[in-house]
Order: structure tokens, then sequence, then C-alpha cells
DNA sequence: CTTGACTGCGTAGCATGGTACGGAGTGTAT
DNA sequence: ATACACTCCGTACCATGCTACGCAGTCAAG
């Protein structure tokens, strides 16, 4: 259950085995030494448990590079668990950055499609005119 | 009004010189011919409201890829109202998509954060619990 | 007529998250 | 023992939207 080839590894995480040499280049995990007798490297459980940490803090929007910093956080015995949930509120607060972008844009479009004949030549089509004026009204 | 430097169009249009550069290169909007008497490009005041186009249809949500086919249908007699009003209705969904994901984000972030104690070690922190195992049940 | 600002052009770099490739070495099954 | 699969490693490439750099040419003001 420890003696892992990187393409077991892979598939156990759920990912490809470039994906791995990716996280290792990124530092975000470590590349097992070679073995001094030669052959392939081997790698543990833990960082098959670490690769599903990266990918399940992905799915909660966190970047690589601030999962990078939860990963320290989290193997630094001295992490704070407020720090952690800091990091967590301020992607909330990102995550919702971005909800309410989306949503004026999705409401900017549902006005333009409101206003638009649906057929016909385009020289008053309100949809191009739209865009051919600001879009949010400041 | 019409014989604008690079330089003035860019101001005009709000944007980089490099910007109207990129977008030429990419056939998003079309380089005006060099002046056979040599100098400098002049640029239209059409160009100006090209790249005022492009900056509205972004902020609505579109790619520059989406945009340069929004410009064709734009530019084409033949072009068709409806056809527009199809890929604003498609973005609109496309949108929409993206809300409900990041909705999912964030109510997952929300239950981490409300689950941690806020303090203490990382060895009972709720929030790097979840991240050891799967975000979203499925 | 010189200085400084701007243009033109090709090319390279940034961030993000991977994916792909080529060639040499290694491991394993038959 | 030989074929085939897999590893290792560096490097290059994908999309997206710009931004920057260097060097030569050009233009306008003083």
């Amino acid at each position: 259950m420890d003696n892992l080839t990187i393409s077991k590894t892979a598939h156990r995480a759920g990912v490809g085995v470039e994906t791995i040499r990716f996280y290792e280049r990124k530092g975000l995990i470590e590349q097992p030494l070679k073995p001094r007798d030669g052959g392939y490297r081997t790698y543990s459980n833990e960082i098959v448990k670490q690769i599903r940490f990266i990918r399940h803090a992905q799915e909660l929007g966190f970047s690589l590079r601030e999962i990078e910093e939860l990963l320290n956080l989290r193997a630094d015995p001295r992490g704070d668990c407020a720090d952690v949930r800091e990091r967590a509120s301020e992607k909330l607060q990102e995550v919702e950055r971005k909800i309410a972008h989306l949503q004026k844009m999705g409401s900017a479009l549902n006005k333009v499609i409101a206003a638009c004949p649906s057929q016909g030549a385009l020289d008053g089509c309100s949809i191009i005119e739209a865009m051919e004026n600001p879009v949010f009204e400041n």
C-alpha cells in the first residue's frame, strides 16, 4: 500500500501522471528520492492524500498558489486553525464578488436579449447596438 | 477627427497602444495600411468604435474569440439579428452555469467555515479535514 | 538641426493549470 | 532474452488577454 509507482499514485489520486510531475515542479508535493540502488521513485499513500487535498481545495476555489500556502499551514505543527479559517473567509468573499460580477453580466445580457427584435437585419439589432455603447450604466 | 495616430486612438478608446496592436495581431481589428509616402499609419474613428465594441462585449462575458465572430456578424450585410441573439442567449446560459458553480463553492465554504472552531491547533481543524475529503457529496 | 517623443515590428514574457513529446533507462512477463 | 510497458527528465506547447522590450525609423518643437 505504500510503495507506489507514479502511475499507481496517479490512478489512486484520480489524476494523470503528468499532473503529479507538474505539482512536483510547482513545489506542491515533494518528489520522493530516487532509491540509491537505482530504479524508480516510490510514492507513499501520504502523497495520494495530499494530491486529493489539492483537488478538494481546488473545488473550493483555491488556486494552486493558495493551496501551496494551505499545505504549508497544514504541515506546520504551530499552524493555527484561525489562519486557515481566515483564508477560507477571504475565499468566500472572493467567490461572492465573482458571483455578483457574473450576476451583473447576466442581467445586462438579459436586458439586451429582451430588447432584441429576434429577427431581421442587423442595423436595428439592439444587441449590437448595446455593445456599441457602454454596457453598464455608471 | 479621423487621422489618428495609434496612441491617440488608444487614448480615445480607453485602451493601451499595445492592446490595439494585440487586437490587430488577433485579427479583431484591421491594421490600417501604411501611407505609400511613408510615415505612420492613421486610424479612423470607426476603429475607435470597434475597440469600444470589443470592450463592451467583454464586459458582457464574451471572449475575444467570440467577439471576433460577433464582429464578423456585425460587418456582414446579410447578418441576422437572430444569430446575435442566439449567441447572447448561449452566453447567458454560460454565465448562469458559472454562477451556479460558484454558489456551490460558496456554500461548501460556508459549511466548512461554520464548522471551524476558529482557534487552536490544526489537527482538529474542520476546514483542513474537509479538504482531506471530497468537498461535494455526490 | 538636434532632442525627445512617438511609431513600427518582431519577439518574449506574465499568470493559470495543466498536457504532450522524445529519448534513454528500467522493470516485468512470457 | 526479448518485447512491451512504464519511468525519468527536460522541454515545449495549449488557451486567454495582455504587457514589455529593443531597435530603427519618423515627426514635431524649439
